[in-house]
Parts: structure tokens; C-alpha cells; sequence
DNA sequence: ATATTGACATTTA
DNA sequence: ATAAATGCCAATA
């Protein structure tokens, strides 16, 4: 399988409600290119079925969203995520650690 | 807080 | 098939 099959995979496991970062990802798949992940979900296959919103910055930033930044962000709201300005507020609070 | 450098799968030419 | 460009980034010279 590919890299970007185990991507998808991880993201799936990221429960509503909770967040994870691009490095997290980037490491359980046993990589260290984070930016690897961004590509990846950029040509996102399936943006519908996959929660690629649930993957933020490191420092608590929402970063980017292929579909539009405000897009992402209405979605992480819907799921109780409060976010001030692209960054999520209590990021800790939310961050889930894979694996 | 801004700039620079590092790291890498995928895409595009 | 090969090389160059891209990106929802992260750590720091």
C-alpha cells in the first residue's frame, strides 16, 4: 500500500471532536516529511469522506484547507473546536495523539 | 515575530 | 522514466 492509503487511514482513526497535527501523521505513517502529508491531502481523493480538517499546525494554527481556510474552520466548529484568528483555541485540549 | 533551512511524497513538465 | 516544482509544515543554523 501506499503512503498516502495509510495516510488516509490515520486520519479516519482522529475522532470527531479531536485534532491532530501534520507531524504526528507524518510520523505514524514512519515518515518524517510533514509536508509530504499537505501534498497528500491537497489532491485529496475523497474531501467529503475524509476529515482532513482534523489535521492542523503544530503551534495550533488551522494552516491551510484545500477547499478555502473558512471552510475548514466552520467544520472544526461544528465539531465544538472554537478558533480565534486560524488558530484553535485550547489546541491542547483538542490534540489528539495518534497511535 | 520574521526569515531561513530542512525534509519528502506527489504532481507536473 | 527523470528532473524540477509543489505543499494544509516544523524547527531553528
Amino acid at each position: 500500500m501506499s503512503i498516502r492509503e495509510k495516510c488516509y487511514r490515520i486520519i479516519c482513526k482522529i475522532p470527531k471532536g479531536r485534532v491532530s497535527t501534520y507531524k504526528e501523521v507524518a510520523e505514524s505513517l514512519g515518515i518524517k516529511g510533514y509536508r509530504a502529508i499537505g501534498m497528500i491531502l491537497k489532491k485529496n481523493p475523497k474531501p467529503i469522506e475524509i476529515p482532513c480538517h482534523r489535521v492542523v499546525k503544530s503551534n495550533g494554527e488551522v494552516g491551510g484547507y484545500m477547499g478555502g481556510i473558512e471552510r475548514k474552520i466552520e467544520l472544526l466548529r461544528k465539531e465544538g473546536i472554537s478558533i480565534k484568528n486560524n488558530k484553535i483555541v485550547n489546541f491542547e485540549r483538542y490534540f489528539f495523539k495518534i497511535k
